[in-house]
DNA sequence: CTGAAAGCGCTTACAG
DNA sequence: CTGAAAGCGCTTACAG
């Protein structure tokens, strides 16, 4: 029973016996174009009947758009990266459904092919607009958009003129790190990843402002800077190495995410550490894993989805030529104490 | 420096002194219209200079394609589901890259918005066709979009006009199976999700080959359906109650994939069973984080990037009305023994 | 070898 | 209140 071929706006108004101006005025509820109660009705009725719906193309065409927006996500390493995107979509995702558009996953394997794809997103106007995660400084992405396609930016830049939601990444970094010093810790490290991105540098700065505050030194040997990007693989070989370094190991360690911190759980095992009694473990995100590792993962949970749900939001009023105030959204953070820190006997 | 208005065919056409045709023609490598080379070169450096690039929904309006493919996938529950459906996106992406598509996740939380989406996508030619998930008997979805929209299944149906992909579900449970056996068990559970779902179906089918096969009673008491889809959460809650129903626990289970595994881990520890010296545990997926459990999780590990690959590849060749045989490709499986199911000692 | 014209399916001034 | 026409930016027969 296939339906024959499709049903277009001129199928209806024939049917109506209007103009397909009137029945695309009635769809669209467009009042600029007065149309007769009846004739409405009629209109409706056999669009009812036919079935029909206007082709998001041609509209798109029409109005200069393409209902899509994108959503610039790293793919690798393989197994995947933090499920911090994962939760992003599904915040992307929900502020897109509700203004009917659409998502697209603008996936990338590096810098370089991010670069390329956001440079076809502009010139063939494959989206809308899009959302750009964990910006770093001096950030080519930025420049290649400004001007050229809407975007909001997860995270911190130095631009006032760019639009970001991030969340208070210092003051994250500072209460999970007060919270391991309210326990007696001294020598906490932290296992982040490269400090060009503006997520590590703020947060290396809330350890700092909290050792420094409660009168401990700021030891630039308890940091590890992880060769890579995310995942437990690449947070177990920084966390490994750095207690292989070290001659008086670290009571305590902050993961930049939860995934580090597995690693640095495996790597703690590994070398004889039991958590949470010879090492405090606290990682970010709250990852879908982490109530349920062995120890359960203390963690400072990023509403990841919530920034994306804010972000995509502020992306939609931008295209859609809203005046956007505030450009800069801070979403709080919230520290989750479960029993890989110690606090919990 | 905003680039002024977008370029389009017609300035190209101009300032290269040829019609829109030509450059259309030329772009296009379109040669049931000859060009001269002189000709052809002269466009080809006006395109360079003025940076044009042919806009997506012109092309999609004409060509009446819209050059996405959407992935209908299950948003719920929070916090998020399987990473096999993370995996699945980076497999499809790949696919779509490789041929100019674009990828759309279609986000749903429960069937029926499955389906009003679905349907949505179909009347509105939202996109060129879409990849569907975990099918069901007198699954819904399949009617609605058959002649309608071009569509593959991943997993199995029993209608043998639809495309799929799928693993062999039977095997990799009958092999998990027989090596818990091999390992001298006896009393094997089975979390499973819902029996609808045929994956559920030949899962528990392969098991129960095992079983037999080995001499082994089937006892329906060691199978639990989870109370919903995937997640620790649900594993947990599942598996807590079959130990608290039987009188004599099972000393080994299978778990329909890691997070629910996950899930089985903690409620055994709960109830103070040593993983693996008192029980046994295989989960499916070989997802990110089960290397890193505690203990590390054996697991079925099932190619979800290899699959979606697969199956994005079929559907982009059906929509290009390419004929696809075979109709139906079933990926291997591999079982990943680490830990949990007491074989490493 | 190249161009003029039609048309994909819509929406939007504009005229009546 | 309603319709005829133009046009979004392309591609594709068709004519020359």
């Amino acid at each position: 029973m296939k339906s024959k071929a499709t049903v277009t706006i001129r199928d209806v108004a024939k049917v109506a016996g209007v103009s397909v101006a009137t029945v695309s005025s009635v769809l669209n509820e467009n009042y600029h174009t007065r149309v007769s109660a009846e004739t409405r009705k009629r209109v409706l009725q056999v669009v009812q009947e036919l079935g029909y719906r206007p082709r998001r193309v041609a509209q798109g065409l029409r109005k200069g758009m393409t209902y899509l927006i994108g959503l610039a996500i790293p793919l690798q390493p393989d197994p995947p990266l933090s499920p911090f995107f994962y939760d992003a979509v599904a915040g992307a995702l929900k502020a897109t459904k509700e203004k009917g558009w659409m998502l697209s996953i603008l996936g990338f394997k590096d810098r370089t092919e991010e670069l390329a794809l956001l440079q076809k997103a502009v010139s063939q106007r494959l989206v809308d607009g899009v959302l750009l995660f964990d910006p770093q400084e001096n950030d080519p992405r930025l420049p290649l958009l400004k001007g050229n396609l809407p975007f909001v930016v997860l995270g911190r830049t130095d631009d006032p003129e760019i639009y970001t939601v991030d969340n208070d990444n210092v003051e994250a970094a500072k209460l999970a790190t007060q919270h391991l010093i309210r326990l007696g810790h001294k020598r906490i490290a932290f296992v982040h990843i490269p400090l060009s991105y503006f997520t590590a540098k703020d947060r290396v700065e809330g350890y700092r402002q909290a050792l420094m505050e409660a009168g401990l030194p700021f030891r630039k040997e308890l940091l590890v800077e992880v060769k890579g990007y995310y995942g437990a693989e690449v947070g177990y070989h920084a966390f490994l190495s750095l207690l292989e370094r070290l001659k008086e190991p670290p009571t305590a360690v902050l993961a930049m995410d939860d995934t580090l911190a597995l690693g640095c759980l495996q790597a703690a095992a590994e070398k004889g550490f039991k958590v949470p009694d010879d090492l405090a473990v606290i990682g970010f995100n709250d990852s879908a894993f982490s109530a349920h590792c062995e120890p359960p993962l203390t963690t400072v949970r990023i509403f990841a989805d919530t920034l994306a749900f804010y972000a995509a939001d502020m992306l939609l009023r931008l295209i859609q030529g809203e005046v956007v105030i505030p450009s800069r959204i801070t979403v709080p953070t919230q520290l989750i104490v479960r029993k890989s820190c110690g606090a919990m006997r």
